[in-house]
DNA sequence: CAGCGGTGAGAAATCGTTTCATAGAACGAT
DNA sequence: ATCGTTCTATGAAACGATTTCTCACCGCTG
């Protein structure tokens, strides 16, 4: 019941592919023909009917982002810079929540390409078990963010993490930590094995011996951080310092640490992942290694805009800084001791 | 290039119309062909085209969800309750971020009716301006999350914010304040004006006088909170009891406490809306009102299936209850005192 | 003046699926 | 044996846009 494009022609006294060609400003339509046109596309409120159109061009203007976790801020805060990138040249934007879950995810992932998206920002729950073959064999372009695939021909827009979790080791044993411990991420995702590497680099160039009772590992997620921590916390000989890798994470530690009544950062120094706004609110305040989240999104929607466009480039890995933000839960020693 | 029907058709020996058939399983069709069918689509790793479909269908298995703010974890964690019920429906969900901004919004919104999705779930940025024309004039079905529209004729689902915000006055009441205080939320939002309500009466309940004085209003994020909070705190006379009517602006305001060197709950009692992960991870942890926010999610994907199936029953408003949750930052009595 | 390149517009084919209207087969009832 | 009835399965017509192909027309040039 909705007007169609045929409507639009009648009222003007054209054809539909004269309508058409008004509304994609593909070729010339003298300027007469052109304003009955968009007139009476006013005077209707026609809309283009998006499945139709996506089904004769085979791809919609629709950029997906697979994220894989949607209460994570970071990610949150990745989507808002590769919206308003996409916004800029005409896409809309959809999300999808992939959970960290591998069948989640390639549901998603067969969604995208069942409806015909342009191309998909990923950020894969694996880099060997996710596979983005589905886009792929259409023609959809991929960019990853924040983490990459094992098949190195994907674009991809990560930070520095090891150099990031170098610094902040390294900022832990410049106030005087002993001991830094690590609640590490898993394994099997890009940022955690680079965190851990930071990590274990950092140490060496310190001249520490590796004590592997110094690491636990969680999933990324609150309850994973606040087991870790407390497996940390627990032993014999407690770390005196400790990097956490991921903002969830970061949490409960935070919450293990409070719980044991040890005091931050007197009993001992905590440097957590990603900046977040509640991060100045604690007391102490948190310092953190901050990822430029906005940035990493923006850049990722502008390559993925290229590809989309067609442009043709071998497979380009981005790496972004991450920062370290010192604030007092790291600071052990006053500035002017 | 990809498989089409017409393929599967062909290599099982029957005609599109009942390998679509097969696949919807609509009507019967003997189980013979039907094993021949699915064999052939597993072969030939057939996927239908989303777009020819919806276009014929004129609806895409696909929720749209569209949230004023991305980044503010109680609309994310809302989401992943819609999610989960609406992907046990068979439906995919997409969100989309809003930004508290009426053009954003109103892309959206078209975005969805010219995508054809199936259903929308909305927090609208405003009761009144907010227009889901677009979307009703398809008969797509709407319902609204959090907020309400003044077309009262649309299902919402939201928490009994007067209630609940009156609730945390008396909270803070009973633990001895004197000059309970309020960081509200834009007016126009319809849980900003119920919050604003409930404070109100339960000022008036307890026989105080309404002080204009102690009330700041703040735009719902972690910048209000901030302005609001120190406007409040500026004052030569001073709230010893403040509630925030969001988890964002509740970011804000600490962090204008912290800085203005006042003690929680010593100088001031502090409830705050929603509850967070890092809640309790603060020092001393969070007193909040705690909206059931997956349940909130997953009626309101139910309701909007319902609808979605056709059922005709005459708009509902679900209110769900919102919970306070004591804890050390607004208890000024010791429990045994 | 013939011919040619270029331009603006329309007719019709096309994208891949669903579905309506049937055709044929099988079966039971009359 | 005939007629219905019920099942299955098919052919073909949508769905609403884009795009190729075509043609008419115009102005120029040699």
């Amino acid at each position: 019941m909705p007007t169609t494009i045929r409507d639009v022609a009648a009222m003007a006294l054209v054809s539909p592919a004269t309508v058409s060609r008004v509304l994609n400003g593909k070729q010339d339509v003298g300027s007469d023909l052109r304003r009955r046109v968009l007139g009476a596309v006013t005077e209707l409120g026609y809309r283009r009917n998006g499945p139709a159109r996506s089904l004769r061009t085979r791809a919609a203007m629709v950029l997906g982002v697979i994220i894989s976790d949607i209460t994570n801020p970071f990610f949150t805060a990745v989507v808002r810079g590769a919206e308003d990138q996409a916004l800029l040249a005409g896409y809309s934007v959809v999300l999808a929540n992939a959970d960290e879950d591998l069948t989640k995810e390639a549901r998603y992932l067969e969604v995208a390409a069942a409806e015909q998206m342009a191309g998909a920002l990923l950020s894969p729950a694996s880099p060997k078990q996710t596979s983005i073959e589905v886009l792929s064999e259409r023609g959809i372009p991929v960019v990853t963010i924040d983490r990459r695939l094992a098949a190195t021909q994907v674009d991809s827009i990560v930070v520095n993490n090891q150099r990031a979790a170098h610094d902040a080791v390294q900022h832990l044993i410049g106030q005087g930590c002993r001991r830094v411990g690590l609640v590490a991420g898993p394994v099997q995702t890009t940022t955690g094995a680079s965190r851990l590497a930071g990590y274990r680099a950092a140490l060496r160039d310190a001249g520490r011996v590796l004590d592997p009772s110094l690491v636990a590992y969680g999933n990324f997620r609150t309850d994973g951080g606040y087991a870790a921590t407390q497996q940390l916390i627990r032993q014999r000989e407690l770390p005196d310092g400790l990097l956490i890798s991921n903002n969830l994470m970061t949490v409960g530690g935070l919450q293990a640490i409070a719980e044991a009544g040890l005091g931050i950062p007197g009993d001992i120094a905590i440097v957590g992942f990603d900046d977040s706004s509640w991060a100045t609110a604690l007391n102490p305040p948190l310092t953190v290694v901050a990822q430029p989240t906005y940035e990493i999104g923006r850049q990722a929607a502008k390559l993925l805009l290229r590809r989309i466009d067609g442009e043709k480039f071998p497979p380009r890995h981005v790496v972004l800084r991450a920062e370290l933000i010192e604030r007092a839960s790291s600071q052990r020693m006053t500035k002017h001791a």
